[in-house]
This record gives C-alpha cells, sequence and structure tokens, in this order.
DNA sequence: AACACGTCCTGAGCGC
DNA sequence: TGCGCTCAGGACGTGT
C-alpha cells in the first residue's frame, strides 16, 4: 500500500532510466483503473523526450518535451516494472510503456485503485483537478506547528482522521498516520481540537521523522507494495504499531497494542503511552 | 460546514 | 479439498 515513503522510492528508482528517455509506443490492455484509462492513440505522447519526473503528494508527475504530461496514482496495488521486452506481459499489467531504450515499463495493479491520467500543455500541472486541493507536503516548511494549529482548530473529528485528510497533510496514509501518532504519544482517537499546541508541535515533528526514516528505508512492505522490480521495503522492521495488535508496546514497554476501527480504517495504538 | 460512510477492486487468509 | 466469507485501504462522491 503504497504511501508517500513508497511513491518516493518508487520515483527515485524510475528517474534515471526515464528522463531523457522517450516513449515509442503504448498499450493498455483495460478501459480504466479508478477513471478511464486513455493512453492509446494518443501519438502526441510518443518520440518526445521526458523532461521531468517529480512527485507531489502520492502522484507521480512526468512531463514530456512537448509538454503534455502524465499524472500517476499507484492506487492500493499499483507498482513498476522496468524490463526486457523479451519478458512476457503478466497478469494484471494494464499498461506498457516502450521505451527508446530498448526496455518496457510495465504497470501492473491488481484491485485497479491506480490511475494514469494525461494532461494538455497549456495549464500548469499543479493546478490539474486531481492536485489543486491537496495541502502542504509533510517534508516542507510550508507543514509546521502553526499550520496544524490552524487546520485542527475546533475540529471535532479523531486526530487520526485528520492528519489522514489530504487537505491538511498530503502522503500520510493509514501506516504512517498510526506510526506517527505512536511517536508523539497522542491517542489517534481523541478529537482533534482538543489536542495542546506542544502535542501538535511533537505530531509535526513526528510525522516528519517517520516519513524521512521511512523514505531512507524504502518503504514499508505490508503486502503488496515493492518499488522497481520487486525491491522490498525495509522500514516494516522499525513499524512501532502497526500490524501489531495485542503485542506489547516497544515504546513504554507497559501496553498492549490496541486495534480499534476508525471510518472502516484500522488503527493501532498503545493505550498507556499514547494519550 | 463538518463529518461519516459507500464505492471501486482482487487476492490472501480463514472457518467450516 | 474447496467454497464462501471477510478484510485490506486511497481518494472521490454522496448522504446526513
Amino acid at each position: 500500500m503504497p504511501e508517500l515513503p513508497e511513491v518516493e522510492t518508487v520515483l527515485q528508482a524510475l528517474k534515471p532510466h526515464l528522463v531523457d528517455n522517450k516513449f515509442t509506443s503504448i498499450k493498455t490492455y483495460v478501459p480504466k483503473l479508478r477513471g478511464p484509462l486513455e493512453l492509446e492513440d494518443r501519438p502526441e505522447l510518443l518520440n518526445q523526450s521526458i523532461v521531468e519526473l517529480y512527485r507531489r503528494a502520492k502522484y507521480m508527475i512526468l512531463t514530456l518535451a512537448n509538454n503534455y504530461g502524465l499524472i500517476i496514482h499507484l492506487g492500493m496495488t499499483g507498482s513498476f516494472r522496468l524490463e526486457s521486452t523479451s519478458l512476457q506481459r503478466q497478469k494484471h499489467d494494464h499498461a506498457e510503456f516502450y521505451l527508446l531504450s530498448g526496455l518496457v515499463l510495465r504497470y501492473n495493479d491488481p484491485r485497479r485503485f491506480g490511475q494514469l491520467v494525461v494532461t494538455e500543455p497549456g495549464n500548469n500541472i499543479l493546478e490539474h483537478k486531481l492536485l489543486i486541493h491537496l495541502g502542504p507536503e509533510p517534508l516542507t516548511e510550508s507543514f509546521d506547528n502553526t499550520w496544524l494549529a490552524r487546520v485542527c482548530k475546533g475540529k471535532k473529528k479523531p486526530i487520526k482522521s485528520l492528519i489522514m485528510d489530504n487537505a491538511t497533510v498530503v502522503g500520510v496514509g493509514n501506516i504512517y498516520a498510526s506510526e506517527s501518532l505512536s511517536l508523539a504519544g497522542i491517542n489517534p482517537l481523541v478529537a482533534a481540537g482538543t489536542v495542546t499546541k506542544k502535542r501538535l508541535k511533537r505530531l509535526t515533528e513526528a510525522i516528519k521523522h517517520v516519513l524521512t526514516a521511512a523514505i531512507e528505508a524504502g518503504g514499508t512492505t505490508i503486502k503488496d507494495y515493492t518499488s522497481l522490480n520487486g525491491e522490498e521495503g525495509k522500514f516494516v522492521r522499525e513499524l512501532m504499531v502497526y500490524g501489531k495488535a495485542g503485542q506489547k508496546c516497544s515504546g513504554c514497554n507497559r501496553g498492549i497494542i490496541k486495534q480499534v476501527y476508525q471510518s472502516g480504517r484500522s488503527t493501532y495504538y498503545c493505550p498507556v503511552c499514547q494519550r
């Protein structure tokens, strides 16, 4: 389940192979993923140098020399393989990008929650409807305790739901939300508006710390996630609470990790050291 | 306005 | 052994 660190890891792996390369042909095998998949019969995407590949939230953005672009979201189970064209297409490979370098980039996504969207030249890609409403990037100065306090003010919904909201901060999914709250010592269930400024500062720092450490570890592999060509993320070894229901908390060494459900998502926390 | 919840999707894991 | 059920969750859309 790719969150920001996983997307960042994939992005860095893809970059050297894609930038300055060109798509020579693109094939798709399903009519839609999360939205329509309209990459075939688009000559404007072919034989144009790939200029940039960067990230905004959990989206990867690829731009071409003619200012067409591609917005890519891996959803829950999306992954890329870069490989020889002599290798067979696999089950759930929904799109193939044949490259001038001779390799093929294959997009695999069993649950088809991902998105591959073409953008037209002329508009700022960051103002695309998928991107325009996104909040600050967690690893920049624009995400700080002042901002978080402003967003939390008066909010009754649980702090965990709030930090998973892309309008508050982007890239924090279910795993890193639980992990960040664990590190900050905050109970995920408490109303966001009741968390003190001091604790929100700790939370801001915890989010930055956890995401940075996860990027360094190449992400977290729980079930589906792998980076390019099947590499697994090692942050799973550093998890404090996620997926550890019933185990003793390694933070305080006293509490037993509890699993609760918040709007259909599982949340893990230590009832002793997260108050 | 704020928040909750349904929806999309497939495969793993489990109980019987 | 095999079937059917439940769960996993990102982000948008809809309902309250």
